[in-house]
DNA sequence: GTGGTCTAGACCACT
DNA sequence: GTGGTCTAGACCACC
């Protein structure tokens, strides 16, 4: 993984985090790794490992038992609502783009539904 | 303007100018900053501003003349062709953020058809 | 080498370094200076010397792995292109500065066949 | 007129004087501009202009009269000398350069027959 | 005034 | 080690 240095390493360890529980790598209430595994996975400090933990845990995303170790939250609404957070923030991202070309929503959906990717348009890869 | 440390500048003032250009704030024809002005109004160095001008020229989003300055390009052509080629990153890296999110493209349309940002449901209309 | 000083010394670097590939002293595929060592051979700035491989590389002539080096393009195709482009570019000054003696084509090509170098006359093969 | 700073000036109005005279612009045995008026008319220093006269005299191409100025040279000969060597040195650049592209001179010569210009070639200037 | 080129020296990311 | 980017400051040619 590299990280953008404009933005703190813990938040985009928390995104990846997330992204890993709305598609399912992560299941609900399934344990996680150690503060030290994720270090180790993710080539962070322990510390900022141990941010990532507390921070995901104050927005509800996991749980921790002292001992045991930490968790993936039990609440399916919970990953509803991270999927939606997450998918909103997409959303508003790309909006926001298109309303700076001078591009309105209803005009970007239809963009979006007749999109056709480079190399899905052409049988070449140069 | 911040720069984001992971792209080049000159490449981040590029798509600044485009958008001046697609959106109409840099007329088809007109003169643009003269080099030393343009490093000033980024605050990037006078060599980036004029690699900024001759990379622009070499994809045709502007033309120079030497000791009289450089000036959009004056084919309409090209600028809605550069709005589609913008347009079209957006959506990809839309569609790719949605797709990891396990999103198809059918219900990122409709996501997008439905979507409130915060400030709309506050009542806030910018 | 030493350099005309009313061309750019990048195009005159990237001009020999043409004629290198195209008489096959330097082969397809194979590895080039470093930008450094190009600098010392050539006695420019590695700057200047970057620019010409990245100029070189617009032109397909080259290409180029992060951490790896340059390297001659593959395409034969493309090798027997540069050989016509730098081909035609003598033929055109040369007819050219035949017609500003006043000498039709048909002329210049009667004398080219003839043309005996002093060299020649004197016996050096050379 | 634009100089070539690698070469010395007065060989630069040497060459172009001679061409004036080869496709008859200067006819034999005409006046000349005075060496004043040379200097105004080629914006260079009156002493350049005086050499300049001085090294074509002694190459034969014209001859002075004190009082009454400086003529071209009334021998047709040495015209067609002059026409000879100008085009032997054209000839000579042109098959250096196509040597070294590795093309004989037999292979140049059928390339010039059949040289289009890119201009000639296609109807549009771009 | 304009853009174009060059040098010098620095830091970065990738291998 | 590789190329890529950036800054600083200089000189040039053209208008």
């Amino acid at each position: 993984m590299d990280y953008n240095p404009a933005l703190p390493i813990y938040l985009q360890v928390m995104t990846a985090i997330k992204h890993d529980i709305v598609v399912g790598r992560l299941a609900l209430g399934e344990k996680m790794p150690s503060v030290r595994d994720l270090a180790i996975q993710y080539t962070i400090n322990p510390n900022t490992a141990g941010r990532v933990y507390k921070e995901l845990e104050s927005e509800g995303v996991c749980f921790t038992r002292r001992g045991m170790g930490t968790f993936v939250t039990e609440e399916e609404e919970k990953v509803l609502q991270m999927k939606e957070e997450m998918a909103g923030d997409l959303i508003s991202q790309f909006l926001g783009g298109m309303r700076r070309l001078g591009i309105s929503r209803e005009e970007a959906i239809g963009l979006v539904a007749r999109y056709q990717s480079k190399a899905d348009a052409d049988g070449n890869g140069k």
